[in-house]
DNA sequence: GCATCGCTTCGGCGCGGGCCGAAGCATCGG
DNA sequence: CCGATGCTTCGGCCCGCGCCGAAGCGATGC
């Protein structure tokens, strides 16, 4: 008898998502790049008219939004709350017994190191946390997150752009936590300007039409290798040139 | 082609919360309480054997979990992440263009005050959340909550246990966004410890077999009129007994 | 023992919705 | 102009799954 509007409205937005091929069109779209209806419709598996039929439901709904361009349509999700949603919702995924979830060689890369949206997830995001953890620059829980005050001022030398107007109401530094890892990585602003970081200095790539990044040798000893050294880039006039920030 | 097995587990997930009368019966468990299936089978609007079969299927996803107890069988919402999760879900409900949403007397009720598995939510939560901010005892943003010192000394002096070591990892103090006012209030421990408070005090009173809570005129006192005064509950030897606490 | 209650399992009905083929519009290139 | 490309709309097929009636099973009470 109490059937909640609530309910129902909680019923359309996950039977939305509740269906594999607009699932996988999401997660897709995880990655933060913005896709065509075509490129979308490969990664699903299914035909166009039906992808065009989901796309349509999904704009509808306001997770994702399209910008016309030529005879393309981009598609890309509405903003990193969406992208924190569906993370979320793969969380609670595993909160089942230990089943037999099959993995495939493609998943592999992805647990490895892929985008979330505008940062980075996978091991990869996960150690680069734990290191930044370690060496005092962040601090990181399940209360959320914040960064030091040696973090503020390494993360402005090394040239990390914080303080962009624009996205001021954003969080600084979110930890979400790693549906594949299950450790915390780092999202919000900081979680963004590091992604911009790592490929801006190539220590990851992005492989075409994926998620999956590749981390390349400098992005492995960047981070793993033994101490993560920063070549400062653009230093402060007061520092010397050829000054290597350890972190 | 790209098929990910990521793509999968999120659409089952979601599927599973897709369904009207599992999505009841999952909004029904976020006030917290363990029903009967007789119960959740009311609320849901079906017969009891299709919500036996909703049941089921919500356990073996781990989204509810069951304890047996005489002729009679009580589900409950698995944990707090579980509720997290439902209530980001609705949260992204809105994000599409403002359609027509029905809204029934029953949901003016949950939007005024309610339960949300261990904590408060609504406007009387948010006002109450918004007013610890106004006196410095806790700072809500984006980024997570944290509670001041004088918070601490505060909350400790009301005598809301905030240190029980089993819940050690939980978050002492989250920020929820509140699906029907948008605004934070404040889950975690202290938002757990707060509830508690205010049955205790009686604010509010859970209304029987729904998640909407009744605010008393004490509880209205308490938080919006003009000042909240907390009689000392066992005040420290060092203050007088009838000290009342203006917050 | 039998009756009642609470819940589950089984079987079959029916509808909603995902899917594709074919056709219809746009945009771009020649 | 005409064809090619990218995407959408329309119609109809069909599978999946949510639903209930009926029966089964355990626990309680008399």
């Amino acid at each position: 008898m109490t059937r909640f509007a609530s309910g129902l409205t909680l019923a359309t937005t996950a039977s939305l998502i509740g269906d594999v091929a607009r699932a996988n069109i999401l997660c897709t779209l995880t990655g933060g790049q913005a896709l065509t209806a075509g490129e979308l419709a490969h990664h699903a598996g299914v035909s166009a008219q039906t992808t065009s039929g989901h796309l349509a439901k999904l704009v509808d709904a306001g997770l994702i939004t399209v910008v016309k361009q030529g005879r393309h349509r981009y598609f890309k999700l509405s903003g990193p709350r969406v992208a924190d949603m569906l993370e979320t919702l793969m969380g609670a995924a595993d909160l089942g017994p230990a089943r037999h979830r099959p993995v495939g060689p493609r998943d592999e890369a992805l647990r490895r190191a892929r985008s979330c949206y505008d940062h980075m997830a996978g091991r990869y995001a996960v150690e680069l946390a734990a290191r930044l953890e370690d060496r005092g620059l962040v601090v990181l829980s399940d209360e959320g997150g914040y960064v030091t005050e040696q973090g503020s001022s390494f993360f402005a030398l090394i040239g990390l752009d914080l303080d962009q107007p624009a996205a001021r109401r954003r969080p600084l530094c979110r930890c979400c936590l790693d549906w594949s890892e299950r450790r915390f990585h780092i999202g919000g602003r900081l979680g963004a300007a590091l992604f911009a970081h790592a490929e801006r200095e190539n220590w990851v790539a992005r492989l075409p039409g994926s998620r999956a990044l590749r981390v390349t040798r400098k992005g492995e000893q960047a981070v793993s290798g033994g101490s993560w050294r920063c070549e400062a880039v653009e230093p402060p006039a007061a520092l010397p040139r050829a000054l290597a920030i350890s972190v």
